[in-house]
DNA sequence: TTTTTCTGTGGGAACGGTTCCAATTTTTTG
DNA sequence: CAAAAAATTGGAACCGTTCCCACAGAAAAA
């Protein structure tokens, strides 16, 4: 069965040249004669004729593509990042391909895979919470494909990746809990597997330190991030001899989940507990009271992210396989305050 | 340069047989020995072999890559559609690639060429607001690729549609509207050149006629969808002689963003006016107050729009090319009421 | 034993494009 | 106007895989 699509061979038997001739004219070779030239992209137009970006991949061994693989995209967060990896890309004439992977490791795998057949020219990567094994990601850089990490970063590979500096921002959040007086700071904190959560705890556990707040092991709590079981923790937070009148969550989702449970029990926000979250969310300014959170840059994480790979990408045609320290890029967070942890000035003055 | 992949021709090398065994080995095919079947097997194991798509879809015209298209992803509508579409793709053994237009009609145009030229097998597409164009769709039809679009579809092309009955749905949005007793009703629309646009006008406009309520044209405007416009027009609104008693917004992030406008003005919602949204967003249960919208089944539109895709694939594959009215699936809504519309029984009793 | 039917394997074309090299044509130069 | 140089074109190899066809050897049937 003959495909509908043209082909420059169609082109070239039409116009009783030879496939050679046709590939120069629309590859914008210079030796092509004007008329010839003129012909072909006409003839060309006429037929709707579509490169084979198949067929050119598999000669030219590069696609001028590249993958985007990320956890999930429920929450606002790795939507506008992505945003910002195409915002760099396009302009660099790349295309981009997302996956998503359901916060699933198998299906990291195969999508790593699926890139890898498609023999993308790099690739970007948060990934799952799942993951602990990083094979199929070091199975990227014995091909020869760049990766560049983001906001989830494996601890053990040399790899380019761009975060925030999740610890210091963490620290930042638990001290202005601290600041608005609160002793009893709770914290319901992501699952062991990610960095993200290993500095953030340490920011808070570091940020109670220096302020003499003694730490309470039953005030931590490390979950899964599926939402329905913040339920159970928070239950179990409040229904603690003498509960917390304060909580940092591992991110917005989280934070507000908790919110519910809170209002629910019939306890006031911040007056019986303040809350903060991370990532500032889009929901963080919906929800009542409006969520104190730790905002991060997204779409700059997803540019900068564009920028590195571009880089690598450069660096390899150059053959530049120089063994080097991966570069990381660290971008500034800012605490945005919000109701949900904002005393009241109102009441006071009365 | 050698690539730095393993080829089939690298194991046929080694095990001194020819690729065509090779082939053979590797897709399952009967005839070859068991013996030599499990050498292969081995020995592409241990080289990390993986097979080369682009060889594959290049000498086979059929990629097993299915590409889905739509306008944004900032609003939990389309991801929730694609983890549907990816659930039912996943089990039919179909990889799935995303593009996102960010609503740009341009977006839209070089993101079908990309997935044409890498002969996806079939297209999952909603359309951005600035589409008035069409060809590009239909360029994928005179290929054979098959279509498949939802929520945003081009009204004049014969295409298999998955939707939801707008009119109906909006209709009875507006009926839960009077039902509270709110006679001057505003409704903030969306562009002209989407279908959903003209259906939930029409619907609002039967509602209101039916009970009686004249159509007052100074409450309905028409917008783009940028909702830092929504400030604008809300304003205006607000300063009418007789300003509204009820708003009925084209989608949620409209209405969230219209509540911030009324309550900035020290207005109460619902008591001074009553607000409904449109397809239930994830922040819609999280606004203060609750917001009244009309609930989409996202998932399932995901699932049905992919189970429709599927069937295409195979009557192609049959050469089944009868001209037949395209199916429409339509999908049931079902209106959410929350404290946007709730008269408080509390403060009556009293 | 001879013929027929399977099995398992190898060889090579095909897929659509790029690219290098050689051949041809055109232009320039002496 | 011939020779040299430059411009334009054609031919063929190549990329990795599938698949059809041919063929050898083994097993089954005659």
């Amino acid at each position: 069965m003959k495909s509908k699509y043209t082909t420059i061979i169609d082109i070239a038997r039409q116009l009783n040249i030879s496939k050679s001739t046709v590939s120069r004219a629309l590859t914008g070779h210079p030796n092509v004669k004007e008329h010839t030239r003129k012909a072909v992209l006409e003839l060309a137009n006429s037929m709707e004729y579509q490169r084979n970006s198949l067929a050119l991949g598999f000669s030219k061994h590069t696609t001028n593509t590249i993958g985007i693989m990320v956890p999930e995209f429920m929450s606002t967060y790795f939507p506008s990042v992505i945003v910002g990896v195409q915002d760099v890309m396009q302009a660099a004439g790349y295309n981009v391909v997302i996956c998503q992977q359901n916060e699933s490791y198998e299906s990291e795998v195969s999508n790593m895979k699926l890139l890898l057949s498609y023999r993308v020219d790099g690739i970007i990567v948060s990934h799952t919470k799942e993951t602990r094994n990083f094979d199929h990601f070091t199975l990227a850089q014995r091909r020869g494909v760049p990766l560049v990490f983001f906001n989830r970063v494996p601890d053990d590979m040399n790899v380019p990746n761009v975060v925030v500096n999740d610890y210091e921002a963490a620290f930042q959040a638990v001290e202005h809990l601290i600041a608005i007086g609160r002793k009893r700071i709770a914290h319901l904190a992501g699952p062991e597997s990610l960095v993200n959560t290993r500095l953030r705890r340490q920011g808070y556990l570091d940020a109670l330190k220096k302020h003499d707040i003694p730490y309470n092991p039953d005030l931590v709590l490390s979950y899964d991030l599926t939402t329905e079981k913040v339920k159970i923790y928070m239950k179990h937070f409040l229904d603690l001899a003498t509960p917390p009148d304060a909580l940092f969550a591992i991110n917005d989702p989280t934070a507000i989940a908790a919110m519910e449970v809170v209002k629910a029990k019939g306890l006031r926000i911040p007056e019986d507990i303040a809350i903060v979250g991370f990532s500032n969310d889009f929901s963080a300014q919906l929800v009542y009271p409006g969520l104190t959170t730790v905002a991060q840059p997204t779409a700059d994480i997803g540019r900068t992210a564009a920028e590195m790979l571009l880089q690598e990408l450069k660096a390899k045609v150059k053959n530049d396989y120089s063994i080097k320290k991966a570069p990381t890029v660290q971008l500034p967070t800012k605490l945005i305050i919000r109701e949900s942890t904002m005393v009241k000035e109102k009441t006071k003055k009365r």
